[in-house]
DNA sequence: TACCCTAATATTGTTGACAATCAGAGAAAA
DNA sequence: TTTTCTCTGATTGTCAACAATATTAGGGTA
């Protein structure tokens, strides 16, 4: 009710992403621009620019006179992710087993109350943004913005790639207990144990992939088209 | 001349960074639409787009209602900078060597010849472009998309940053022979030379950084502006 | 002379109308 | 019945005028 406040284009990106992390924009649907400026009371000019901000990191595409869809990852590009991932995401903590404190191991296990919290309360959206999350938190423990603005591109995408390939109803973005035993390896201060377990862990959600039989969302419409004549 | 179809967003990014890369856009720098519209031939629609982008990558500055600069990264992010660079080209290091060819052997070679010739004909400003462009041809032979793109956004950083701390008017981005090398290690399949040589070349660019005396080129103007009075 | 306040100018931000392009419906022909 | 073509409606792309804001120049006062 307090919204009188415009919103802005970063705004407009946030929400979008976050829908996108909570795994309730399934890749291939549209986005008019109508649509967007109805749903966030804003002008055209500001859907546009998130538009192109969206783009820029391969949550939407954009074609020609055609409009924005939510992007639809290939494998090839999945692969990239998890590469990109896992490289990222070890090398931060290298840093981050020098210099972390007793304050953010704190932070790290209210966050993994809360993801627990969101699990049991049967709140999934809320459960799977918080567990993509819980990389983004460990990451800022490391003190580089870069990497940081990048690994949150990387999430996102993640999020779209599970999504499509991921496993069914049960899709855990990322399995129980992988979370805290990572927290507890940092506390101690084990870095070679840390490491592991966070490249297991991506390796886990990557192998659980299946690319064989999904088809882009996007196509869906066109397929069901075409399946009556059998 | 056959300049006819009009430019995109992107085009005038890709100047525009381009300019940024052969250090002929100084850190500091005002750029008015207006006149990125006169010069690019193109409407403020594209050049306020062209600006948004500009902004995400870092290469300038968007302050509300008073318009673009070009970026001037802290001491900080400069470190990130190179934190970063180190993380991101070492790690694809490590896939290129496994799958680097004959032929990509070739085309650095080629390039190195054509850095040469650069720096023997005084054309700085294509020798500067080329030694950063050669960190990209050289990620690009890992196949990873994402990780090119981020690379390509922290040499353009990379090229900002030299521009305010770096030496003098020799001012060598990547001297001389350090490429060289480094190719000779990738082409005999010396991983730990290879990539002993890249982290130092990379570490050596940053350690000639000089923080100290300089001034955010911005301010020149003001600084001008007062110093008549001693 | 130095400082501050006010007015004029220039630049950016926003909105709306108009042009260009695309998707889908419907009709005509094979 | 199926295919193709055209036309209509809807969506996106572009531009120009207008509003909001910041910078600069000038005048007045201490």
């Amino acid at each position: 009710m307090a919204n009188r406040a415009a919103l802005t284009e970063e705004d407009v990106c946030t929400r979008v992403r976050d829908s996108v992390l909570e795994q309730r924009l399934a890749p291939g649907t549209k986005l008019t621009e109508e649509s967007l400026c109805a749903v966030f009371s804003v002008g055209r000019t500001t859907v546009r620019r998130a538009f192109l901000l969206l783009k820029r990191d391969n949550i939407i595409e954009l074609q020609k006179n055609r409009g924005a869809v939510v992007a639809s990852p290939s494998p090839e590009e999945a692969r990239q992710v998890f590469e990109s991932r896992i490289l990222v995401e070890t090398g931060l903590l290298k840093t981050t087993i020098r210099a972390v404190t007793l304050t953010d191991i704190e932070r790290l296990r209210d966050h993994l109350l809360a993801e627990k919290a969101a699990l049991e309360s049967a709140d999934i959206a809320r459960w799977i943004r918080l567990t993509g999350e819980f990389h983004l938190l460990l990451a800022k423990l490391a003190g580089n913005e870069l990497l940081d603005a990048f690994l949150e591109q990387l999430v996102f995408q993640t999020s779209l790639i599970v999504a499509l390939y991921g496993p069914g109803e049960t899709g855990p973005n990322c399995s129980g207990d992988d979370h805290r035993q990572l927290v507890d390896a940092l506390a101690a201060g084990n870095h070679s144990h840390a490491n592991d377990l966070l490249v297991q862990h991506l390796q886990e959600i990557e192998a659980q992939l299946d690319f064989a039989p999904q088809q882009p969302f996007g196509d869906l419409q066109s397929i069901f088209g075409e399946a009556k004549t059998a």
